[in-house]
DNA sequence: TCAGGTACTGACCTTTTTGTAAGTGTGGGG
DNA sequence: CCCCACACTTACAAAAAGGTCAGTACCTGA
């Protein structure tokens, strides 16, 4: 996040669900809370140190919902909250788009 | 662009319209085809270097389309594909979404 | 005593993205 | 003859994002 004001709403959403890793957090965290671990398994690629990042961002934008559980070994839990549900709701039309456009997207030549 | 296979169309759909400008440029596209000076206006803040990168990417990703008009001065036309228009449809959920919570967003503490 | 699982944290580095500023070529108008 | 509009192009620099890897704290069971 990086801007303050935006010029339309896109602006503003791709802001917040930008970068590499927060929709494919926000996707995996659909269906059920995840651990940390669990969410590290799903997510192929990731990192610990990116995870995390991305966790508390949306943390911050109140995307996600963090909830520990004082045990040994540590638990802790992620889910999304309304606010994390309803992007992930406006983000529906986008994820149906890329999985029917996705051939041509992985056929298109880089650099 | 820089991966090759994705977990799902949601990651494919983030690579092709992410970045800062991509989103913005789609949207300037909607209304009406637009020259290079039209854009630069429309779209505050962006500089003729990355306006142009973009939309070079974007022609390759065969999301717009380039006009040449063999005039002086020079006259070129950008306007969105039938794919460009299809993932603007696909943007107006997101939109929206952004629109709607635009306050919140905007109100979201940085750094 | 000691390794192991869990959820991090921090230092450091590389890659990618974005920005700034100046320069190019063409023909028409002053 | 010079300057302007227009659509770029290039070199360089800064900033942001992403990645690697080692280390922490805690209790538990062997």
């Amino acid at each position: 996040m990086k801007k303050r004001s935006y010029n339309c709403g896109l602006d503003a959403a791709v802001d917040v669900v930008g970068g590499k890793w927060k929709a494919l957090i926000l996707w995996a965290l659909h269906r059920e809370p995840l651990r940390f671990g669990e969410l590290k398994r799903a997510i192929s690629g990731i990192s610990e140190k990116m995870l995390i990042q991305q966790l508390r961002e949306m943390e911050t934008y109140g995307l996600v919902h963090r909830e520990v559980y004082h045990q040994v070994p540590p638990k802790v839990e992620y889910s999304l909250t309304e606010f994390g549900d309803s992007l992930n709701t406006a983000l529906l039309p986008l994820g149906e788009w890329g999985e029917k456009h996705m051939e041509t997207i992985e056929a298109i030549p880089r650099d």
